[in-house]
DNA sequence: ATTTTTAGTACCATATTTGGTATATAATTT
DNA sequence: AAATTATATACCAAATATGGTACTAAAAAT
């Protein structure tokens, strides 16, 4: 896996992108013998990469000890990104209004190669450690609301491959790891059109997510809304899946709009 | 320039690197094309670069007919910069703070490579577009409050040098551009404690902004307001520089608090 | 103050990436 | 449906980035 021996290769950039792994994943500041020892590196190629990253901004090490860590060029190219992805904009309007009706904590996913992924959140009143930070991948779609709403829309073929790839771990005692009661769920959130959660994959914590298309019907997105059992009881289970439905569909309705405009 | 003799070069990274950037500055999706035209590296080579990217989710080419945009790995280590720059997490509860009161926009920059850089942001009441992106970056220090406060704290030597980099280009018809009045205006900032810009990044905006320093009494960044001209008048100036000085008072000390726990 | 560890530079032969050309495949236009 | 354009792959010789070793400089630790 590692040495590929096909020539369409790029080494040094994956060498790079190793690199700013793995000081991202250590959560702290990194010395340069760290990541000689971790990344199987030499010493000369490692110090050419980092001096690149460094000139250009990916890395930083005007820090504690010349330490390295990630540079705040990141910064600034992630938050570019919701411009590109154009449903974005669209979506934090009614994801405001929901915000202002309900307190909750509501949250704009997506998927991209396999993996659940949160673009946009706006926090609730309940000051707890439930949130995600915004950026942060799941895999685990058998356990989460939005998942599920991405499992009941997809077809067969893919929904056998993506779980294949990870198969249905237990995230909480509540995870469903059955493929039978699986199948039932999904069957279920494509009757009632939101997909539900319940401490599936953090105890606790429910959450309830609806589906966005874009104009050409392509499921891009969703958005959600999550609480705590205290707060978000099972008789107000409709309640707020009506609730992201409808902003989930204007959200909808307004991209089908804008791409008429620009015919 | 753009040829370096010097062997410590890393040349795949520094074009993995432009290709980024130049996508990035694009503000939509490229085609391969594009990039070829305008960045000067052969065709062969540069699609291993972004095949490379693409594997690792840095660039992305699953939009309208394949062509390229920045990958939301982005989002990720964008959104993973916060715990790495402490003071981020103390100063955002000040911000916070300030934001209740006074329903303004409350924003956290810094200096880096030279450059101000909008760390974070609580947007005010006000609906309009005097918000930039946090990640964005401004060079001009002697227009915006933020960096005449940098300025202020400089050495000679290196407000010399950081100046004299770009000069004082007029940003708006307000901008400082006589290096005496500048000098004043420090000077000035000096003795408030704060700085403050009338219109001078941008028509109709005002500014004051407050250094943070962390536990060694470095200058690490700066709490501060913008609003209208309409809702922040001039004789309410320092009313809001006592609110910023305030603010980031608190997190400077806050810093020097827990660097002694962590004795 | 001295030693030890750590970080970075210089040098250079070799192996590897690189980038021509030709070719294949997909998308778009006529 | 055929022609054209755009994108990607295959191949291979040449050039160049790579990564040994040896050396320097700067921090930590003693």
């Amino acid at each position: 896996m590692p040495l590929n021996n096909n020539q369409n290769n790029a080494p040094a950039v994956h060498r790079a992108i190793d690199i700013i792994e793995f000081i991202s994943s250590s959560q702290r500041e990194v010395s340069f013998s760290e990541i000689v020892e971790s990344l199987d590196i030499p010493r000369q190629s490692l110090i050419r990469i980092l001096n690149a990253l460094c000139d250009r901004g990916f890395l930083d090490k005007s820090g504690q000890r010349g330490l390295y860590r990630i540079g705040l060029k990141f910064l600034y190219l992630g938050h570019g990104l919701p411009d590109k992805y154009e449903f974005r904009t669209v979506a934090w309007k009614y994801m405001k209004e929901l915000s202002q009706k309900t307190l909750k904590t509501i949250e704009l996913s997506s998927l991209d190669r396999d993996q659940l992924i949160l673009l946009e959140q706006i926090r609730g009143q309940e000051e707890m450690s439930l949130y995600s930070r915004v950026g942060s991948v799941i895999p685990y779609l058998h356990a989460v609301s939005v998942g599920k709403v991405y499992l009941s829309l997809m077809d067969e073929d893919k929904r056998r491959r993506v779980i294949g790839k990870i198969g249905l771990p237990a995230v909480t005692k509540y995870t469903i790891t059955d493929t039978k009661r699986l199948e039932d769920e999904i069957r279920e959130t494509q009757k009632r059109g939101y997909g539900f959660e319940d401490q599936e994959l953090r105890e606790g914590v429910r959450r309830v997510a609806a589906p966005v298309f874009n104009a050409d019907g392509k499921h891009v997105g969703c958005i959600g809304l999550s609480a705590t059992v205290f707060s978000f009881g099972l008789d107000e289970l409709d309640r707020y899946g009506q609730m992201v439905l409808d902003a989930a569909g204007k959200t909808s309705a307004e991209l089908r709009q804008i791409s008429q405009h620009s015919l």
